[in-house]
RNA sequence: GCACUCAUAGCUCAGCUGGAUAGAGCAACUGCCUUCUAAGCAGUAGGUCACAGGUUCGAAUCCUGUUGAGUGUACCA
């Protein structure tokens, strides 16, 4: 195409004395004959003549001056042209056949790139949303690695906080000492059991509290709380009272009214106890803490195992949540901060349309975005990076926005690189997935049950035979991860989605099962090649071939592009274009494989050509299937 | 209230960043296993691209407004 594009600038500079214009080609769709479309409207504007005459013109000089253009067509100002089998043969295929690494790119030669993703609370196990995240987050970093960049892949451990000693506290009253192993238990299966024991408990003495303030018995809660919940309750009436119903806003005031009780339950204050003890150092508590986490961290290893996904560090939001404050008061000293007169700090960014943002608390402690501004800071000060990725889900696009603002007064240079990959929620058809009311979709359940799909869909097919134990289990395993890892990639990151366990466990039509099933046919094909000693084809040579087949064109055409949908994938951080291309060059090689029969020709040079286009086109879905991260399978 | 995101077939999603008659899969219907895997292929049917304006040779795509949905919103992480 670049090639074509150069040809035609020289033909439009020869005709019109034109240097400087776009030449914008387009792969001519179905409709019509020909394989590349100019479009000549953009000309019209230097070139005093209708478009359709200059299309005219551009064909006839094309046809009479270059080897490869076999014919053209003029409609309206579309001019579509075909191309001669011998660039098909010579160009294209000479190409992709003798470049081994065909799609491999060095944009990011010398520059290492960051990415952060997972990032779970040391609470719960995994869920959708993390899959999403895990999903995204790894075949991110596959596809910038091909594209040349030196990426570390790191997930940030949330470690520490209130929420955590809800577990602990939880553990510490009931457990009786029991462990994971007592139990038989993954890890961190065992500690949400307590984590949800501890918000029951809260739940209970809210509720309790709640309805006892009703009744004006507030016990020895302070005069400034009491006046807070009365305050609340006023304005709840109000907009009960009020003529239109905004629903939204009742949730949101009685949601308020719930946490201002909360804090008042002596559950919470147990736990708010317990943090300032962790604070403190307690060495009992800290104890604690490094068991209870030590178990999760287990638990999720093996699901990561499961998934194939690997990071090469870890951070702990307990060894960055003090970072940043040294930040503020530089900043503070140059003023791109400023105090208020109760101590605490803030940053004006008013005119980045994001209002004013707090970045030290009154009493000196930092909040979310001071210790990210110190992670951030650190990361790119020790390993001199060239960009960060977060992936992190669309709800804290504001955080972020916030971040890189932040960092850019600052002065950071690198701050403009930091990229956000915000990634939609996904949703259950029955709606949000909410861990109280239990009907959240977690990761190892999920493969479970796909792995059980996929071994009774296999039995039924019964193709299986010669395989071991061992090679069935796998075989079950991978397509399992096929489906649920293509199912949740081909979507645009950016998008809510909607998850439909029954939808995901298909395996026909546009499914991870479909891409693997192709592959497994083209490796049939070597097979079969084998065993009828025909695999000398692969070295043949193919220069004699004749009549390029329409759907051998198509392939050709199709696998040609993929170098720049992997730049595309890169540059828009979208594994989904992958994904997207991946599919449609499987359609396009099924109906290849059902026009053409490949090991069966009068033509032995078209049976060399089919091998060694049949070599291609594994080469590139499998290097396809590897940046989505699903593992390419011979047989199904 | 304000900010951000989204709206395409009954459902789930594409649509190459402004190009031709808007595409797939699922669900429904019809064909095709005596040649390389039928987890497949071919076909039928299904659309006011939320609505209304604007920009221009040309708009699902860009701009404005309206409606609807989601998310966020100053001492939680």
């Amino acid at each position: 195409m670049k090639v074509l594009q150069s040809y035609i600038a020289q033909t439009v500079q020869h005709l019109y004395s034109l240097t400087d214009v776009s030449i914008e080609i387009q792969h001519t769709r179905k409709e019509f004959e020909g394989q590349y479309t100019l479009l000549c409207f953009p000309l019209t504007k230097f070139v005093k003549k209708s478009p359709e005459q200059i299309a005219q013109e551009i064909g006839e000089y094309l046809l009479k001056n270059n080897t490869y253009i076999q014919k053209f067509n003029v409609v309206k100002g579309f001019l579509n042209l075909s191309l001669k089998d011998t660039y098909w043969k010579e160009v294209i295929f000479e190409e992709l056949h003798k470049n081994p690494d065909f799609g491999r790119l060095d944009i990011g030669k010398g520059k290492k790139i960051l990415i952060e993703f997972c990032s779970p609370n040391t609470n719960k196990p995994l869920h959708l949303g993390h899959l999403r995240n895990l999903l995204l987050g790894d075949s991110m970093a596959n596809i910038l690695a091909f594209c040349g960049y030196e990426v570390i892949r790191t997930n940030l451990y949330n470690d520490r906080g209130a929420h955590i000693c809800k577990s602990m506290l939880a553990w510490q009253k009931f457990a009786q000492g029991k462990t994971p192993q007592s139990t038989h238990t993954k890890g961190d299966y065992f500690v949400v059991e307590y984590y949800i024991m501890a918000e029951n408990i809260l739940k209970e003495q809210t509720t309790f509290l709640l309805e006892k303030w009703q009744n004006n018995d507030f016990g020895q809660v302070s005069p400034e709380i009491i006046t807070k919940y009365k305050e609340l309750v006023d304005k709840l009436r109000q907009v009960e009272n009020s003529p239109k119903k905004d629903t939204k806003k009742i949730t949101q005031l009685k949601d308020e009214i719930k946490e201002l009780a909360q804090t008042q339950t002596e559950w919470f204050k147990a736990v708010q106890d317990m943090l300032a003890q962790w604070e403190a150092g307690n060495p009992e508590i800290i104890a604690l803490w490094k068991q209870m986490n030590a178990w999760v961290y287990e638990g999720f290893e093996r699901t990561y195992q499961q998934l194939h996904i690997r990071f090469d560090r870890y951070d702990y939001e307990s060894q960055t949540y003090l970072l940043g404050k040294e930040l503020v008061k530089q900043g503070l000293e140059k003023s791109i901060f400023y105090q208020k007169e109760d101590g605490s700090v803030w940053i004006d960014l008013s005119q980045e349309k994001l209002d004013q943002k707090l970045v030290l608390r009154s009493n000196g402690t930092s909040v979310y975005i001071t210790q990210d501004m110190g992670t951030a800071v650190q990361r790119h000060e020790q390993l001199n990076l060239h960009q960060s990725i977060y992936v992190v889900a669309s709800e804290q696009d504001y955080h972020f926005k916030v971040l890189i603002a932040i960092l850019k007064k600052m002065g950071y240079e690198w701050a403009s690189r930091l990229y956000h990959l915000s990634y939609g929620m996904v949703y259950l058809p029955t709606g949000r997935m909410k861990t109280r009311e239990g009907n959240v979709v977690d990761i190892d359940a999920l493969l479970t049950e796909m792995y059980q799909v996929a071994q009774k869909t296999t039995q039924e097919l019964g193709k299986t035979e010669g395989l071991s134990a061992q090679e069935l289990e796998h075989l079950y395993h991978e397509l399992a991860l096929s489906a649920i890892k293509y199912y949740l990639l081909k979507v645009d990151p950016q998008k809510d989605m909607i998850f439909n366990p029954e939808e995901s466990i298909d395996f026909h039509g546009n499914t991870g099962t479909y891409l693997q099933y192709t592959y497994a046919r083209i490796q049939g094909i070597f097979r079969k090649a084998q065993e009828k000693e025909l695999l000398h084809y692969q070295s043949a040579d193919t220069k004699n071939y004749q009549n390029v087949h329409d759907t051998e064109r198509n392939l050709l055409i199709y696998l040609y592009r993929f170098e720049e949908v992997v730049k595309q994938s890169a540059e828009q951080y979208s594994p989904a274009l992958v994904a997207n291309y991946v599919y449609e060059l499987c359609r396009l090689y099924a109906n290849f494989h059902h026009e053409v029969v490949i090991l069966h020709d009068s033509n032995p040079d078209a049976i060399a050509f089919r091998v060694q286009l049949n070599a291609v086109c594994a080469r590139i879905i499998k290097k396809s299937l590897e940046l989505l991260g699903l593992t390419p399978l011979d047989r199904m």
